[in-house]
DNA sequence: TTGTTTGCAAATACTTTGCATATGC
DNA sequence: GCATATGCAAAGTATTTGCAAACAA
């Protein structure tokens, strides 16, 4: 579908930087698409290393701000720590777990069939598993409650994860 | 079950650390008590606030370095931020994730039926769901491979932090 | 023009390290 | 008694903030 491919196109980026109300600069683009272009799950400092080749006077200020806009859009999303402080868990029982984008809470929540998710086998030759969990993101409901029921930028907001 | 029950008990955190050749220490133990006492995945700086109440004059690092060393012995674990710096994550597509706790690569795998895990009907109407993903931790096959198959309990000397 | 965004620099926050002293085993 | 753990302080890293100049719309 159409759609789907705008996802990943710069035509679809510039249009989504206008539903939010962004401006569309050069910064913007090299970045979202040295972004698209790995599967590496960089670090800000390495796509700035790698946006600096063909844009050499951008900062990493910038590349950074703007790797958190773009998680803020829905054209990307971060995936290890989000810059607060690392969070322990003593609870060894078998639970999984919802992280408010917003407060940042982690609730958790039990759910038995989530308990022994089946991995592929080929995965499973791969990798020694120490964990396997179902990990949940979105707005809770103390903060949908505050806020309002959703923050509109244009109700699409094309749904970052086709669950 | 009993094992089970050990779990969280003082007696199994115990057996737990001589295992793992970690002297139990009181600060140990009530950091340890602390953290099963609780479910609000706290970050080290909360435990400390908590543990000082009964043990004034224990140190922050002190807690903060035995949340990490429990984390080692699987007497806890971490949530939130390794303590490594954020990654971004481009690929919009349905895809897992699969994270090294040694080498911290985070490796993409794709399994079709994770793509539409059933969340609970409790849970979906109580938060506003961005993100479903079934998330994988363990030890890479480069690590694997480089470090041998297991690495044994005993040898650990206190920090057990990777890399 | 006008409100955003950028680049820079300084300020924060968070973690880790080194080491002398204290302590569990 | 010996090796590990603790407490403290200093050093490193990563991230955020404030602002003037540059720029997209």
């Amino acid at each position: 579908m159409k759609e789907r491919q705008d996802k990943r196109s710069i035509v679809g980026f510039r249009d989504r930087c206008r539903r939010a109300g962004l401006k569309v600069t050069p910064q913007r683009e090299l970045v979202y698409r040295t972004l698209m272009e790995t599967d590496a799950h960089p670090s800000a400092e390495w796509v700035y290393g790698r946006v600096r080749e063909s844009m050499p006077n951008i900062s990493f200020d910038t590349v950074n701000r703007t790797l958190l806009t773009l998680s803020g859009i829905g054209a990307a999303f971060i995936v290890e720590g989000s810059g607060e402080s690392r969070r322990f868990d003593g609870n060894l029982a078998s639970h999984q777990h919802f992280k408010c984008v917003r407060c940042k809470r982690i609730l958790d929540f039990h759910y038995e069939p989530f308990d022994n998710i089946a991995v592929p086998e080929e995965v499973r030759k791969r990798f020694e598993l120490l964990r396997t969990t179902v990990y949940l993101e979105g707005i809770c409901d103390r903060c949908r409650a505050a806020k309002g029921p959703s923050e509109k930028t244009s109700s699409n907001t094309t749904n970052i994860n086709p669950q």
